[in-house]
DNA sequence: ACTATACGAACTAAGCAGAAGTTGTAAAGT
DNA sequence: ACTTTACAACTTCTGCTTAGTTCGTATAGT
């Protein structure tokens, strides 16, 4: 075991050290993929030093669950606010929290955040079932306001592989959520 | 140019003939992806030889383009009849289209007829376009006869969504077929 | 209307040695 | 609570040669 790699930051200083390493680590792994972003780059990303990056994480496989479930537990948090807002009419807050989870992915810029992640399921292990159960659950929850459980359930699925299906046809943020919220619309009118 | 290769079939034998080869030859290249797919094996495969299907076909690309071509066309052929069968309910109709342009390719046995046409976009030029627009207008012509066209048109578009979103998500036919028919009973109800 | 055989040109795979890059750790410094 | 520098072990890339496939065509045969 090492000395370093304090897994329970001490301190609300450290943990936003560690939050903003998270954050810039998780693009360079979106930009380069996995195996191609380098301990270097990511470290010069974040603007530690390499054995500085191994201070805040063990390796790094630990370095990259880390960063991709904090994005994940963010989007999941934030799509439980914008659902929780019950001052907003439903579609329109169901199209936020799709937005959240799916839609921010999208175009040039960031599209290869959901590629990292789908491409390295053993790195990250039962984070890629898991999450996506949990945001299943929070959608049926929401249209489970306007509709019997059975049929939040049915209406949450398709809204889900509706949103799985546009994410794979269109290439901009906002031609995903025009689509999307047509299918919203129809679904949950 | 070579003696051989008619393109155009001189009688219903021949025709014959070729669409017999055309079936298996989709299959082995299917099951061992393009590039890896000789015209050996594929010949073989046809029972015939290897000039003979040089006979029947210009080149490796055309006759992949035309085992291709005719795949396409016969299931969009197909989904055309089964929803002019104005006898049956419409959403049994749309099921079964949809069993037969998507369905029919999912499981163990032929999951890879979809992933060879998606991977050789460049030897199938406009096919991969225009063959999925004549489905969509197959399924908006059809969703058109309980609703007007501007509905239709969303209600198809979040149709094929949810379709192509449920074929990421589950492993089997009969997983599809059941998320299909739920977002179909949703839809068009 | 094919089959069998054969052949050149181009491409692909396999092996392999050496260079380069990467991970994780250590030590010393501030 | 880090940084700089350094190092061993490992994996990956590079360039190269050789060997093997595969495409497309030709020719002769039936």
């Amino acid at each position: 075991m090492a000395p370093a790699a304090s897994n329970a930051p001490s301190n609300a200083a450290e943990a936003g050290r560690r939050d903003a390493v998270l954050e810039s680590a998780l693009l360079t792994f979106a930009r380069h993929g996995y195996r191609k972003a380098s301990m270097e780059e990511v470290a010069r990303a974040a603007r530690i030093s390499r054995p500085g990056l191994y201070f805040l994480f063990e390796s790094k496989e630990a370095l990259f669950r880390a960063a991709v479930g904090r994005a994940l537990e963010e989007d999941l948090a934030a799509a439980e606010r914008i659902l929780a807002d019950t001052g907003r009419p439903l579609p329109e807050r169901l199209i936020g929290a799709f937005d959240r989870w799916t839609g921010r992915y999208l175009g040039p810029l960031s599209r290869d955040v959901t590629g990292v992640i789908e491409q390295n399921p053993d790195l990250l292990g039962e984070l890629t079932e898991t999450a996506p159960a949990r945001f299943e659950r929070l959608i049926t929850d929401a249209v489970a306001e306007t509709a019997d459980h059975a049929k939040a359930v049915r209406v949450a699925q398709t809204l889900i592989s509706a949103s799985i299906g546009v994410k794979h046809q269109v290439e901009t943020r906002e031609a995903y959520l025009e689509r999307l919220a047509a299918a919203v619309a129809l679904l949950v009118g």
